[in-house]
DNA sequence: GGCCTTTATACGAAATTTTTACAAAGTATC
DNA sequence: GATACTTTGTAAAAATTTCGTATAAAGGCC
């Protein structure tokens, strides 16, 4: 089984030392991953906060900073999972990482298999909702996490990257109003936490692709000046 | 059914009439409560400190000082319930004690049934305390402070943003009496301290909403002259 | 270059808040 | 207890904000 399955996945490595990130480069790109990099926490989050990766692989060495700073950084407005790179000597550091919302550690060294292994168990895992399950089903809505594909009335339904990150944020917390902000930092980054035009834009292209009638939509609901919700019923 | 539970609660009295002081210390004695006395705000405010009462009874004409002051004092370091007793000519002075923080009020004279019953619903709420629940349930109602829900006898209510804030503002505070003041500042914001006529617009929406009978509210009462109450039963 | 996706702009529609007006209820005073 | 006065409740309108959709332009990727 393959980490990716039909769209690639796109991972961001944090990590200073060059000769681990080209390791783990060569070993994601090998599975289909599409892979970017950065070299510091600061330059990290940025990319972090534009390219929208799928996962975070961060190395807690890192020269400018506090690798558990950028988890917190990171917990601030978005939920992507992060895998935690750490060496013996930092053992206090690594539970700290996990405590500030890191999702699996990896001890150095470590190999190619056990790394593929470790991305593919915390992208499935973080690819699930509330009960754990990878497929959320809605009456005739079916929103496959792990695969990212919706099917409606057993129709494949085909969404963009970010119809599908918009749609998957709202329906894995059904039936809770999440602000504009929320969404607009979990979707778009935290950059974006003002432009809600967008919102308006996305929402209507949801509601075009997956509800009956799109003017008086029956999952995808408005909270004027609060947000929206997913509404199981 | 008895104003304690296991051990006697402590309640302190602060009022410089003696009459006064010895009939509601009978009154509480005869419930089992540990009474301690003090006629002035200097004291009283010193017995706060040291005995930890679980509720201050609090006359607002002291002869050494404003019964406002105490309370803003007192609410400096301490969240303890506050219960004011106040005369007729002091109607204004009752006003800014519950807009500093004091929990209910008990207009002169009163008797012993309404003295305790007032003693008991104040120490129930501030025992309770502010549980992080998110969920309110009073009777057919229930809140979803999280999720955003109001449900009004399994069916779900439709709240504008200032009607469910007004809400929220008053359902976390069972039984607690808000000011016209308090609701404007939290619902609308500290400019609109004034504009009282907006509260009765939007009290007469929830109660449009939320009451089995709008003109005879069960949940959402009045009290004239000083603001509004959640009555939980 | 062509296609798909994302971003920008504009405008009518809908929902919410605010204003305005008046009736009803409660309080104080005589 | 009756009257004048204040406070509160209700209804409807006007004003404002927020939303939804259409259209076009810009950017990225094969």
């Amino acid at each position: 089984m393959n980490v990716i399955s039909e769209s690639p996945l796109t991972i961001l490595i944090v990590e200073d030392e060059q000769a681990i990130r080209r390791f783990v480069r060569t070993a994601l790109e090998s599975e289909g991953c599409r892979v970017c990099e950065a070299d510091t926490v600061q330059y990290g989050l940025r990319e972090a906060g534009t390219r929208k990766p799928d996962l975070v692989i961060l190395d807690l060495g890192l020269p400018d900073g506090d690798g558990v700073d950028f988890i917190r950084d990171l917990r601030a407005w978005s939920s992507m999972p992060v895998l935690v790179l750490s060496a013996r000597i930092e053992e206090y550091d690594k539970v700290a990482a996990l405590d500030a919302g890191a999702d699996d550690y990896l001890v150095k060294p470590f190999g190619v298999a056990e790394l593929l292994a470790r991305v593919r168990a915390v992208c499935r895992r973080s690819a699930r909702g509330p009960d754990g399950a990878a497929q959320i089903i809605f009456g005739e809505l079916t929103i496959d996490l792990e695969n990212r594909w919706v099917f409606r009335a057993e129709q494949p339904v085909h969404l963009t990257p970010i119809e599908f990150r918009l749609l998957a944020t709202l329906a894995t917390r059904p039936g809770k109003v999440l602000t504009h902000r929320q969404l607009l930092r979990e979707v778009w980054g935290p950059a974006y936490a003002e432009r809600s035009h967008y919102l308006r834009i996305y929402m209507g292209h949801l509601r075009q692709k997956l509800e009956a009638d799109p003017a008086r939509p029956q999952y995808l609901l408005t909270e004027t000046g609060v947000g929206y919700r997913f509404c199981p019923s």
